[in-house]
Order: structure tokens, then C-alpha cells, then sequence
DNA sequence: AATGAATGAGAGTTCATTCAT
DNA sequence: TATGAATGAACTCTCATTCAT
């Protein structure tokens, strides 16, 4: 202790982006109004006060976790869908893998999803993040689908794949049943 | 005398409908939290402490609304889809342009599909009327489409359309725009 | 139906007299704050913007209630402490069973002690009858008491009565037990 | 800078203790439900909202209140009944005096007997540490007298001495005179 | 006489946010 | 950095009362 005190190391409790993780966690879960500040601190062992010296504001720690995410689907995992060292069918079947446990309803269905429609209202910060996630995926899935149908087609293809995903996660957080995800995805992989 | 009657009039009581109809339209278009009692009340022309001599809580008046628009869809929507008299396709295109505006950003985009994302979290009385539009939806559909398929596929059939549509309508709400929507339902009638 | 309206018979649904028992069953049970005037309307039969034929306020009706309780425990109660044709013992017997009925737990303690203690604070327009009804009681026990002790013993003994009884009804309601009006009372009868 | 920190000092944060002890102040003088949340902030110097820093809700406060009291009663007061050093009837004398001035209308009669009759309708949380009190209260004079008359004399006197000073407060606080706490004290003395 | 409608004032409670320490 | 304290605005809901019909 003496020695640490020494070395003046900070004994960080806790970062930005374990925080950002927790909080994902909660809002993905309970969903984003219900999600008081006060909760998310207190699951990131911190007091409502300390919480504002990582975020200013709840629409910032929002708008941390919705970029944290998108990018964390950008580059793990939309990126392996333009991986051309695995055939097409098996790269969407690995997508799918990673994507239903990301939706399941247990996990609170889709994060980006259920942002939007509690948001919609209203134009928060993270908004435009929100909208360049559904994009992300909607361009990596076109380029996907393009190797093997027409460009057009592939648009097509993308945005379809992404409504059903979508909403076969409401679906099953509604009834509490990841089957409806299964059928979309069983759905998707007819695609390629 | 009868003209002072019809001039001193204008006490113009509101009716439960009315009010139904008010708060649906608040709650589909900002959702259902976001939307408060004195929201409500004034929408009708009232102060919020008159709103309770017509509903007792924010959960009814909601109940209230979503029994009645679950009802209206059954009755003036889906029903149609098992009019025999009408050829298939006309069928399923005279739905989709109905769902079509009530669907619509501008409206709101799907209330019910809104408030299944809003309240996943919770287990609000109008849960089951909630999960039973979805039902009504689905049953409509699955007979629609077994005049033309088995029941299995008719039923997946049935699943699929409404999460294209769901899924249909949070695009359409997120990025302002209708053209989601449309595609949607032009892929559902490729279904028949 | 038309004779009747011929007449111009009042069908009076409800007397005054009788909201005044209703009244003061529920200001006894519930207490006078907790009973609303919905609950009083309804209990009679009324809804509330009919109660104000009969009463124009909570405190009116709460008034006439006090007044009438007064009246009935001067008349037929407390009067039977003078009627000097039954002997002492058996009149403070009979006195005693009444008031043990009138004050059990399951009736809600003492009316008048339970609106002392509720309107302490204020100055309520019946307050005077609320000290009128002790100061009856506490003549009638005190004339009483004159038959065997001196005039100055008299009051004490009166004083000492009520105190007691009120404290046991006081005891009976927080305990739901009338043992400690038994005893209150027991201990009454030794008095002559 | 010992100075200046003793000169900054007077952000005097306010105890929990103190909230308390105010909160005590004005139920015991307004009743419980008369006092509101808004009276209790202001009375401690808090705005409404930041009273909730301390207490989560009125019930909560009432409890801790009623706790706080019953253990002041019971260490620092009732106990004294058991000093063995001190002849019987001066205990109950000293005893007395304390009560006296505890119970006086000017303070608001009996904390304790007032919440009975204002509660008794309810359930609330404080309702057993409430009983307790009187538990509390009976027990002790219980053993005082035991050593002057028989068990179950001593209890029935304990009872007795109960009632009569709820009933004394009672009607101390009704006629805003405390000589009916006086006679019931001098009373209690000739018990002993 | 009866009522449904309306209201204003206020209750308890929640919560994102600020800030001195 | 961490926190407890404080706040203001807003929320849902209650209720005695008024009044036109």
C-alpha cells in the first residue's frame, strides 16, 4: 500500500469503457428511459455523483455505449462478412451464430433496435450513430449479397434481411421466445 | 329558446372514444412514456385532473387504447384478408396499402410494435392485448395464405410478413422515410 | 307513474337522517380524513355531485354527524345515569354494556375520540360539539357519582372514568382486542 | 487554515438525527397526515425533492421517528422504573413529571396515542414498533408494581395507569388544558 | 333532486444534474 | 477522483368542491 502510494498509481477503479460495458448492459436489458443514472453507477460500483466525472450527461453515456457497439459490429463482425476465404453460405451462417446470441430475448432483443424506437420522439446525440449502424450493416450485408446477385438485387436482399431481423427480435421480446429469431435467420441463410 | 339551446351548446362533452382516439394518436406518434397525463388531457381540452374522471390511470386509458385499435384491425383490417370474394392478390393488396398509412413515420410508424419495445421491460395490463394483435395478425394471415399454400408454409409465411413489416416500419420511423414501408409490402405480395 | 308525478311525490331516495348514519359509520370505521366524499356518496347510494344537495361540505356532514351522535348519547345513553328508579350499580351496568358495544374495536374505538385526536390541529366547526359531548358525559357521570360521594370526589370520578375509557378504546383499536375495554369498564363498576 | 476551515465550515450538513427530531416535532404537534412532505423539507431547511436524500418516503421517516421515540422512551424514561435505589414513589414521581411535560398539548398530546387513532384504518410499516411501545411501556410499570402488589395485580394497575394517561393526553389536547394530565398523574401516585 | 363534467390545488415521489468538499 | 448533498422540474394521482343540465 505504501508502495502503491509511492507510485501514485491512480487504483482506477473503474474506466470509461468498463462503464460503457455496463452500461450496455443495463440499457440493452431494461431499456434506455427506465435506465436511471443512479443505476447505472451504482453498477459500475460507483455513487450518482462520481458517475458524472466519466459522463456528463445520460445522453453522452448513450451516446458512448450506441459507438461502442457499432463499432464493435464493424470491425468483429460485419467485417467477416467480406472475409472472401470463407464461402458465402458459412460466412452467413457464422453471422447468424454471433447475431442471434446478441438478439436473444433474454439479452433484451436488438440494443440498436429497441434505441430507436424509444427515441424516435425525440433527436438525441446518438441518433445519427444509430441511423450509420443500420447502415453499417445494410452496406457490409449489399457487398455480401452482391457477390452473388446484382447490385440491385443485393440492396434489396440487405434491407429485407435487416427488417426481418429486426423485427423477429421484437418478436421474441415480446413472447419471450428466441424461435421467432431462429426463423428469421434459418430465413436468411436461404438468401445465399 | 331552441336556438339559444343550440347556441349555448358548445358544452361539447368529450367521449371516452374521443379520448381514446387522442391518446392514441399522442402515443403512437412520441410513445407511450414520453407521453403524460397532462399531454393527454390537454390534447382533449382538459386539465389533467378532469383526464381521471374518465380513466383512472395512464395504464388504462393505454389499455383502453390498445384494446380498441386491436379491435378496429380485426374488425376493418385483417378481416378482410379472409373475404373470399376478392382474388388473392387484391386481398393482400388492399391490406398492405391500409397497413401502409397506418404505418406510416409521419403516423408514428406500427403503435403496437412502438409499445412492445417500450414496455418490454415491464408487465403492463395491456401486455395480452398486446401479444394478441400480434395473434389476430398472424392467424389472419396464416389462413390467407394457406388458399395458396400448406399450413406449415403458410404459417412461416404468415411469421415473416409480419417481421418484414415490423422491422418495415422502425426503418421507416428511424430514417423518416416511407420507402421502407413500401418495400415491405411489395415483397409481400410476391407471396401471392 | 303518472299519479305519482301528479302528486309530485318527492321520491326521496335518501333522507338526511339517513346519510347521517352512513356517514357516521364510515368517519367511524375508516376515520374522518381517509373517508372521501366519494365513499360517503357512494355508500348512500349518491354520487358525489349529488351529496352536496345534502351537505355542501365534508366538514358540514361531518358536523351534523357529531351533532346527532351527541344528541343520541345525551338522549338515550347518558340520561339513564339519572334515572334514579334502577339502582346505581345496575345503571352504571347497563351503561357500561352499551358503551362496550358502541366502542368495540370492530366498530372503530370511541367516534369522538378518534376525531379529537384526528382534528387536533385545526379547528374544525364541529370541535365545539366534540367538547359538548365529553362535558355531557362528564355531568351526567359526575350527578351520577353525587349520589354516593361528595360533589368534588363526584367530578374526579367522572374525569377518571372517561380518561380510562377513552384510553382502553384507544388500546382496543391498536390492539384489536376488547379485553381492555372489559377491563376499563370493570374497573368502572367498582367506582360505585 | 484550521481557521478557515472552521470558517467555511457552515454548510452544516443536517443529520439524519436531526430530521428526526424535527420530523418528531411536527408530527407529534400536526398529526401525520396533515404534515406533508413539503412541510417536513422546509422545516429542516431542505427543498422537497432533497429531503428524499435521506428518507425514501414518508412512512420511512414515520418510522424511524416512531423507533427513535420508542427507544428514547424506553432507555432513558421507563427504565428509571426499575432504579431500585430510589423509593417506589419517587421513581413514579420523577417518572411523572417527565411524562407530564412529554404529553402536554402544547407539544401535541401523546406522539404515540395519535398515530394509533390516526393510523388505526391502516397497516403501516411502523405499526408493530407502535404496539411495541405500549408493550414496552406496560412491561415496566408491570414490574414497578410487582414490587408493591401480586403479578397479576401489578398488571392489571399497569393497564389501568396506560389508558388513563392516553385518555388524560387526549383530553389535554381537546380542551388545551393540561390539568387533565395532572389529575391523571396524581393518580398514577396513590397507585404506589 | 340528481348527476356527469370539470377543475385547482396539492399530495408523494422520481430523477438528471450541479457542486462544494 | 469520489461523494454526499442539494435542487427544480416534472410526474402520476387525489380530492373537495362547483356547476350546467
Amino acid at each position: 500500500m505504501t508502495v502503491q502510494k509511492q507510485l501514485n498509481m491512480p487504483i482506477q477503479k473503474i474506466t470509461k469503457q468498463e462503464i460503457v460495458r455496463t452500461a450496455l448492459s443495463l440499457f440493452h436489458q431494461q431499456g434506455y428511459y427506465i435506465t436511471t443514472m443512479n443505476d447505472l453507477a451504482a453498477a459500475c460500483g460507483l455513487k450518482k455523483g462520481s458517475f458524472y466525472h466519466y459522463f456528463p450527461s445520460k445522453e453522452a453515456i448513450a451516446e458512448a455505449v450506441v459507438e461502442s457497439l457499432r463499432e464493435y459490429y464493424k470491425r468483429k463482425i460485419f467485417i467477416q462478412l467480406q472475409d472472401s476465404t470463407i464461402p458465402l453460405r458459412e460466412r452467413m451462417y457464422n453471422i447468424c451464430e454471433l447475431q442471434r446470441a446478441a438478439l436473444s430475448y433474454t439479452r433484451g432483443g436488438c440494443f440498436f433496435g429497441n434505441l430507436v424506437l424509444e427515441t424516435a420522439h425525440s433527436n438525441p446525440p446518438f441518433k445519427d450513430n444509430l441511423k450509420a449502424f443500420f447502415q453499417d450493416w445494410q452496406q457490409c450485408l449489399t457487398v455480401f449479397f452482391a457477390e452473388k446477385y446484382p447490385e440491385n438485387q443485393a440492396q434489396i436482399l440487405a434491407n429485407r434481411a435487416i427488417m426481418l431481423v429486426e423485427g423477429a427480435a421484437m418478436m421474441a421480446r415480446l413472447y419471450q421466445d428466441d424461435a421467432y429469431l431462429d426463423t428469421a435467420f434459418e430465413q436468411l441463410q436461404t438468401y445465399c
